[in-house]
DNA sequence: ATGAAAGCGCTAACAA
DNA sequence: TTGTTAGCGCTTTCAT
């Protein structure tokens, strides 16, 4: 077993009211019982009993990440944990985290621990789309506080402005002189648009209205079904790239999008970044292309994580009160920072 | 507040004891009574206080997952969270985390609260190297049970084994007839293996040891001081497949090196994957390039999670008996498998 | 400034 | 099968 704070209260000779006090800053006491008391606590490697104090003060000071099986419907960046965690650690709050697959929701029994028993103050939900219904009701019925992350929830939401971020990127590019402005997508077909990540429709969107705005016809290029396999994106960027008429610019909706394009230009010499082959993209990272730096805007993950903990912090502290959704803006760079190489 | 066994108890004119017993299956109950308790406890929404049982039983059903703020130092692929996170569930165990920045560990006020208070039975430490001296401190003092993940310590760690991996790809090359083979790190200097991480050495004498084994000179490509800056490593690819005695097939550290390698092959028509341009490397993931996929040893990052949750549990169980620490090998693929495409 | 005592919600031993 | 009771380690009044 553990050292107790009656352990540490018998050594000392004091109350172990006392050397709770003390060793929560509770109350002022005197400097000599102060130090004997620290000493002790010190020198026999006293921790707080976690749940003890939880059960006493009944505040478990513990955040809960949701997640989702499919990494598909729940995309973890770093820079999201990250952004959470850095604000949880601010917020004086645990960190718990669990992954459900969307199955078990309807099975209570192997339902993770977070959820079945009460063990946090509240929920940060990442689903961004798909959200099991037996989930929701879950939420609804145990009365959790819980915001979501990256969805666009009508309120207690907090996700990035993808929308904001397409006009931003269509704007760059006009900006600069450039008026056949090219919006590229490989990984979602026209008929998907409905049934898959808001980030598909609203990027396109913002694109299209910055254009319009600007006076000029959107030009998208996507597949009218589906999602353009891996292997034909690279043919396929290269019959953009030599059709006669090709767009003097590109906004490309990822990396993956992207890629394919930027080599297909290297094949054809048409020096990547310069003028002659501008293109821009969203992306949660710098893009860097064997050095050469592309214009990106940075999903605002970080930013996310930690929105979504400011605002679980408000709904616990007043459970009644629903929370505006939050849609942060995209941050922009020109210049590559990759994450340290290994 | 929220709903508590007693209140179940009073709603069914039971003793709270028998609530408990019913709800945790600990005893057997007249169907009767457990009927109306668990529907009691269905309708009032009832879900077992976490911290009530732990300061009941002792236990506290918590694993933390330790990270170091430098990414570097604490490379968290999605895989090795998965594997935590599913044998954690398994074990029916919480998982926490925290991040834990270098400077911190010294003061003891920022430290985070996994690991100020006594909250988890046992920790996950995820630092590759460079593991702060005052961290081990900590963890002795408290004799907090603890596995180390990704580091090579003498007991009580699960890693992966990169030399192993090193010659699984050498072994590769050489039973497909290739003689010529080179091992290629743009990403460490001769100089800086030993500040490194093991990966960096261990992978380069695993490929020297089956080259010797198999009577072949090991022919090794790096950069005698430094990191070749990414910029500089397309020309350096480029060069060294521009040069008259090239080699017949390569070994490349990672991804950061491969690929522009592969860029410069494609440049010069080599034909990736065929046997006029034949690589391996290592990664987090299956390495599909343009829909060409490559050859691929995959780090069990799933596997040592796993693998570090079960030693974990084990130290937990016997404290006093330490784990022999366990290399996991990689395991391989030539098709690509690239996570869902978004 | 300090001690005594109640209580947080639960488990577990012991009776009945 | 069920109730009674005694903790678990802590915080928090309320006295002194």
């Amino acid at each position: 077993m553990s050292v107790t704070s009656l352990q540490i209260a018998e050594t000392c000779k004091v109350s172990q009211a006392t050397v709770s006090r003390i060793l929560s800053g509770t109350a002022s006491h005197s400097a000599r019982t102060r130090r004997r008391v620290l000493a002790a606590a010190d020198r026999l490697g006293y921790r707080v009993n976690a749940a003890a104090r939880t059960t006493a003060t009944g505040r478990f000071s513990t955040l809960a990440l949701l997640l989702s099986e499919h990494s598909y419907y729940s995309h973890l960046p770093n820079a999201l944990l990250r952004g959470v965690e850095a604000a949880a650690t601010e917020a004086d709050h645990r960190l718990s985290i669990a992954r459900l697959a969307d199955g078990e929701v309807t099975d209570e029994t192997i339902l993770p621990r977070v959820l079945r028993e009460h063990s946090a103050d509240g929920l940060l939900i990442n689903y961004h789309f798909h959200v099991p219904g037996p989930m929701r009701d879950l939420i609804n019925r145990y009365r959790i506080p819980a915001v979501w992350l990256n969805a666009k929830e009508p309120h207690d939401a907090v996700y990035p402005d993808d929308r904001g971020a397409g006009r931003m990127a269509a704007r760059y590019l006009l900006e600069r002189g450039f008026k056949r402005i090219a919006y590229v997508d490989f990984s979602h077909g026209q008929a998907e648009l409905g049934i898959r990540h808001y980030s598909a429709s609203d990027r396109a969107a913002g694109y299209e209205e910055a254009m319009r705005t600007a006076g000029h016809e959107p030009w998208v290029i996507r597949d009218p079904h589906r999602t353009v396999e891996r292997p034909e994106r690279y043919p396929m960027a290269r019959s953009i790239l030599e059709s006669a008429d090709r767009p003097d610019a590109f906004v490309t909706y990822a990396e993956t999008t992207m890629l394919p394009l930027a080599i297909a230009g290297l094949k054809l010499e048409l020096g990547l970044g310069s003028d002659k082959f501008p293109m821009v993209t969203f992306a949660d990272d710098p893009m860097d292309f064997l050095g050469t730096p592309l214009p990106t805007f940075l999903v605002p993950n970080r930013e996310v994580g930690e929105s979504g903990v400011r605002m679980i912090m408000n709904r616990i502290a007043s459970p009644q009160v629903p929370q505006a959704s939050l849609a942060v803006a995209f941050s922009f760079t020109d210049k590559a920072r990759k994450p340290p190489i290994v």
